[in-house]
DNA sequence: CCCATTTCTTAACTTAGATCAATAAAATCA
DNA sequence: TGATTTTATTGATCTAAGTTAAGAAATGGG
């Protein structure tokens, strides 16, 4: 664990002032209380079976969540440089994750334990607030995800992707793409196929 | 709109008093931006197109959460007595919902307004960490949907259900269960079939 | 630059769910 | 209660994704 530079706290900054509006004091109890941490390239910054005790920024790099179910990897989701990233069941609950958090790249994360967290919040209300926003965000992401797999076919869920999130197919091995979408690699290359034959 | 009962308040209390501690002039202020709803069998709540300008507490009765999809409807979710109702994104957001709230029995609920709910998050701490809590907390159940989507078999979401929420069982039409699952009424039917089979 | 490993594609066959159609069972209500 | 509507089941056929296996393409390290 290190100290994060200058640099990086004025990235955290930035992102936090997209939620809430604060003082210098207000900023440096909140950027006091995080550690900056190296993540080689396919290691994992947790594993399934510990609690997740971290809200990490991600400073560099980028990661993918992924489950064993039955054996078998399950990629869960995607999270990219300049976003915060956690288990919010297992951060929240206090239970054992089910996650991997697999870094894809060498990556860097800024971290916040659970403990500080806590008493960020009770310290000053701009981080209760803060705290609310940052869940509303993020339940409306899973929501939306929640919603496209439920009405959409795989094939539509990849078009969506390619759409709402063009990074994706920059940065990572389709395998795992197709893992997200819930379907074997051999099915999504079938769908590519289809897809560029009726673009024809 | 009528106002609501004391006993219709003790309810939320009793619910609110699970996430947080309270005093009494800090229950009233949020107590008072309450009224009461009745909501005939079949009638929606909301339609979709509308921006949802509530968070309701189901006082009595129960709810069918469906999108329109090709001018299909699809179900969602089901909401049942004694929890908060929303359509989170767009209460947030206060963009159009997709969504179409529809009472299944005779229902009754207490809603706050957007409007109102802001103004008591400014107005007292207490209650920005009630809406911190409360979303984390719906986070959480989102996010186990997701996991249980994205992992399980129809059969299995199917097993999943009947032991995590029997009351969806107790109370809802079983084409109903199919499109929650992501399914026809005519898979579901087989499904059961199998299962009952099986189980012999 | 070459070899080993990982990732992607293609093919043949299987299977679970979709679709269409018909009927049976249950609920509603006049 | 009997009639009508809604809900659930069953059968036949179709289709997209799963599975297994093999080979091609891309990547990465020495």
């Amino acid at each position: 664990m290190a100290i994060p530079s200058p640099e990086d706290l004025e990235k955290v900054k930035e992102y936090i002032g997209r939620f809430v509006s604060f003082n210098d004091e207000q900023l440096c109890a909140f950027l006091q209380t995080m550690e900056k941490k190296r993540v080689p390239k396919g290691s994992c910054l947790m594993e399934a079976g510990q609690v997740c005790d971290y809200v990490a920024f991600i400073n560099k790099g980028h990661f993918r969540t992924f489950c064993i179910i039955n054996q078998e990897e399950v990629t869960y989701n995607f999270s990219f440089e300049g976003n915060f990233y956690t288990d919010y069941p297992s951060f929240l609950t206090r239970q054992p994750s089910l996650e991997y958090h697999q870094a894809l790249v060498d990556s860097e994360v800024l971290v916040v334990s659970y403990e500080k967290m806590q008493r960020t919040y009770q310290q000053m209300p701009v981080w209760e607030k803060f705290g609310r926003l940052i869940a509303e965000f993020i339940l409306i992401r899973i929501a939306e995800r929640n919603r496209a797999m439920l009405f959409l076919s795989p094939e539509e869920q990849y078009l969506n992707l390619m759409k709402s999130r063009p990074k994706v197919f920059e940065k990572i091995p389709q395998h795992y793409i197709a893992s997200y979408l819930g379907i074997q690699p051999e099915s999504l290359s079938r769908i590519r196929k289809r897809l560029s034959e009726s673009k024809k």
